[in-house]
DNA sequence: AATTTCAGCAAACAGTTGTTTACTCAATGG
DNA sequence: CCATTGAGTAAACAACTGTTTGCTGAAATT
């Protein structure tokens, strides 16, 4: 698997081949087999390795409390130093979210899904949406999830910098979204 | 082109053959080099293609003026069509956008900065947004263009029932994002 | 101590890959 | 009307692909 996720660093898991991998691993074509049944298989695997590191990380920044303006630095400042540590497994999610192999595509669907559910029920605790319906919960935790994972996404592939930059943006839009809830009228 | 297109519904560009692409288009595999010089030449031809018909999109999605409430259900109703009538494109660019091919990466990439800019020049024409610094108007404008690519990525790949949902958790979220426009103080 | 499981290997299989070369033939243009 | 270009072809090249088979030796279990 690490050999994979090293292989992934210049192409989309669609094109990786097995003999490829295997090379990469330092083992025999043959080898492959006594351990996954089939490349999608080898994909689901580590769909399943790369977001158990970022469940944790998610739930280490909602466990937080304080002024919002102290909880939005806190949680971008988590993204930015989970990606600096698994960026291998960030650029993976990102490049097969969408990506050609259906398999992979549904695993990554169905663990973002649970995240989804996690943060809905995280903010339904708030003090802030008091009164909201289920679907409003339901649909900023979607805005959070998907503006998470578009952040480390694009964290994952930039410089110094360019990190600066889209932390400070993250920043301001996280607060935006902050100043809707506040005036959100549920119905 | 049509013929890699249709290939790309069910894999990733990086795994595409050239000699898959010229059987699909019922040529030879030589007569491939006669229009592109590599496959790499073939994907940043499909980007502009692709984007070319968005950026109509995002123009007439604009040019609409009259209430915000329904300018979002205008603006989510030609996102809506223009999947369905693009559904190969769409698909093509939510794949690539962070795919394992460089130069079709940065090609989506800086055809989406050209669609940014764009948009916060739009939007720094609002009424809502007098008075608000640039870096908070672009701030503004890559949420957007996010948002749109996401759901357009969404739904290309949903059923009517599935695309029904999509539109209206967007709705609610633009709604979300314009009550924060409405309510940002800007420093 | 004997046996079973585990994780690896080399070799072979028929297909497929990207690219080059030398060629045709129709359309275009002066 | 002749020359040039554009877009196509077939054939050949070595290199690589996924998968199967039968084999080995070590580790774990009984």
């Amino acid at each position: 698997m690490d050999a994979a996720l090293h292989l992934l660093e210049h192409q989309s898991f669609s094109s990786l081949g097995m003999r490829e991998v295997t090379r990469e691993a330092g083992m025999s074509p043959a080898g492959f087999y006594r351990h996954f049944r089939d490349l999608a298989d080898l994909g689901v695997a580590l769909v399943e390795e790369a977001l158990a590191s970022l469940h944790e990380m998610v739930r280490a920044a909602f466990k937080e409390q304080g002024e919002p303006e102290e909880l939005i630095d806190h949680a971008v400042r988590v993204i930015a130093d989970h990606v600096r540590e698994h960026r291998a497994h960030v650029r993976f999610v990102a490049r097969e979210r969408f990506g050609g192999v259906a398999p992979v595509r549904e695993a990554i669907a169905a663990e973002l899904e649970r995240f989804t559910e996690e943060v809905a029920q995280a903010l339904a605790a708030q003090p802030v949406s008091a009164g909201w319906g289920a679907a409003d919960v339901r649909m900023v935790a979607e805005l959070y999830v998907d503006h998470m994972v578009l952040t480390a996404a694009a964290l994952q592939q930039a410089d110094a910098e360019t990190e600066r930059q889209i932390t400070a943006t993250a920043r301001r839009q996280l607060r935006l979204i902050s100043v809707g809830r506040r005036h959100w009228v549920s119905g």
